[in-house]
DNA sequence: ATATTTCACTTGCAATATGCAAGCAAGTTA
DNA sequence: TAACTTGCTTGCATATTGCAAGTGAAATAT
């Protein structure tokens, strides 16, 4: 990934974006991140996709100048540290929740069934809903 | 970008998608094909970004493989080439949207106003027209 | 107290992907 | 028929990723 301090390539915000996480990795740790609810270095290389350690370092890092989430230490082991979305992670959710859709729909048709089904008849609750997850589960 | 043959990470509907455009330049020749109405090699070099050559001959070749494009012959001269999206890539227009937002507020706050403002008042109209807009494009 | 384990990384290195310039074959134009 | 355009491919330098091993600080076990 080039590093956050580069120039844009264009003024495209669909290019903005994926500067920011147009790779195959930044966007699958604000997954677990917002929609596991992970919060620790050691969790999110739990993951099922096998992040290796020094690309999930360097994404984390990114994130956090980018100021998606935060980094605190946690107070019961100074060994670890916690990640939390801000407020401005919680703004990608409705992409997030297209993403998902989109995916069930195209290569998952059976698994996930009940999500596309409360996206059609609900969308804008459930994105609601799972905001007001995230921002419970960061403390926002 | 991995081949389109390898196995699936996960079976998170996220990590599908971003096996297909998670990477920094598919989205944007899916923008160039949907939403700037290009369709040739030649138009699609031409882009803001400047995508070189060989990037450029692989991700059509991906996204062909994906479904997500058909390519035809120019029939007005034999050395060209229509890359058209497919009704695949028609339902990628509701992420791209999201996307596009998430990126003007984020990233753009002047540039982009009107499109944001539109969204906020009639989200499912703009999609609709984008989408029409597409097809007719495409011969849909 | 000391040893061991856990945690969050960092480092080294091979494999892969990207960027850039040049080349090429088929088709079109002068 | 010579020059040009188009859609690529190729070669090569650089950047990014993946994997394994290592490090130092803090916690836990002995």
């Amino acid at each position: 990934m080039a590093p956050s301090t580069e120039p844009r390539r264009s003024d495209c915000p669909i290019s903005f974006a994926l500067e920011i996480f147009g790779d195959r990795w930044t966007l699958i740790v604000l997954r677990d991140l917002m929609l596991k609810s992970r919060q620790r270095y050691r969790e999110l290389l739990e993951g099922d996709e096998g992040i290796a350690t020094n690309v999930l370092a360097e994404r984390l890092k990114r994130l956090e100048q980018r100021k998606l989430i935060t980094k605190k230490r946690d107070p019961d082991d100074a060994r670890q540290f916690i990640y939390l979305p801000t407020e401005l992670a919680v703004t990608l959710v409705p992409m997030l929740v297209e993403m998902i859709v989109w995916g069930i729909r195209t290569g998952d048709k059976d698994a996930g069934s009940e999500f596309v089904a409360r996206f059609e008849t609900e969308r804008d609750t459930l994105i609601s809903e799972l905001q007001a997850k995230v921002r419970k589960d960061a403390g926002l």
